[in-house]
DNA sequence: TTTATATATCGAGAATTATCAATATCCTTT
DNA sequence: AAAGGATATTGATAATTCTCGATATATAAA
C-alpha cells in the first residue's frame, strides 16, 4: 500500500523551528542519531522491547549538563514538535528520533521555505 | 571553478531556527519567494539596479499587519540569520531571499539534523 | 534649507522561554 | 505497605522575545 505521508503544516513547522531554536535541544536530537556512540550501550532499551534506538531520560540528562527537570521539559518540547517519540517501559521513559517527522520536515524546508 | 560552499555551523543553524520560530517571519520569507505575486509589481526594485526580486520595507510592512518598527526589526533578524540580503537604494531598503544560505540550510538539515 | 518619505533605533511593558529546586507521581522491589 | 529510583510537574525568578509608539537618521523633493 502507498503510504500517504501528509505534508507538515506551517504551524507544525514553526513549532519544530521553536524546538530547534535552542542549541541543547539540537544537541539532544543529534546525539539520538547515534545512540550507541553517545550513550552507554546497556542503557538503551533492548531490541526485544521494540523501541530500538530509544534512550532513557537519565542517560540524556547525564550528557546535557542541565537539571533533570529541564532535561525532561526539553524532551517534552521535542516530543510536542513531533521530532521525537517516546515510550514508557517500566520506570523508564525512552526517547528516540521520529525519522518520519524529520523527513517530512526536510521536505517542508525544500518546498515551502 | 568549483565553488567551495562552506557548511553552515551549528550556531548559525540555531540562529536560523530562531529566525524561523515565528510565523510572521516565515510568512515574509515565503512571500519573498514570489515577489511579483505578493507585492505590487512596480514596487520591487527595477532589474536595472541589479537587485532583482528585492522588495522594499514599506511594501512588506503593508502586508504583514505589524508596526513599521516591528517589520523593520523582523527583517533585521532575517538578515542577521543570513536568510535574506538587503540593499539600500536611495531612500528605500530592499530585501530579498539569500538562496545560497537557504540552500546550505537545507543541506544542513539533511546532514546534521 | 525646509519638508516629506522611508527606514532604523530606542525605550518600555507584556508575553514567553530558560532554568532550577522542590515536590509529586509512577514503577519496582522489599 | 514501605522504600527507592526514574520521570514529570509545579512554582519561582531571570533572561529573552514580542511589539508598540516615539524618535532619530538618511535620502529626495520643493
Amino acid at each position: 500500500m502507498n503510504r500517504e505521508s501528509t505534508m507538515i503544516t506551517d504551524e507544525q513547522a514553526v513549532e519544530i523551528f521553536k524546538a530547534l531554536s535552542n542549541q541543547i535541544r539540537v544537541n539532544i536530537l543529534q546525539m539520538l542519531k547515534e545512540p550507541d556512540h553517545h550513550f552507554s550501550t546497556q542503557a538503551h532499551v533492548i531490541k526485544e522491547k521494540g523501541f530500538d534506538g530509544g534512550v532513557c531520560v537519565s542517560d540524556i540528562h547525564s550528557k546535557v549538563g542541565l537539571s533533570q527537570s529541564t532535561t525532561s521539559q526539553y524532551l517534552s518540547i521535542l516530543l510536542q514538535s513531533g521530532l521525537v517519540e517516546m515510550k514508557r517501559i517500566g520506570q523508564w521513559t525512552y526517547y528516540r528520533r521520529n525519522e518520519e517527522t524529520i523527513k517530512q520536515f526536510e521536505k517542508y524546508i525544500g518546498l515551502k521555505i
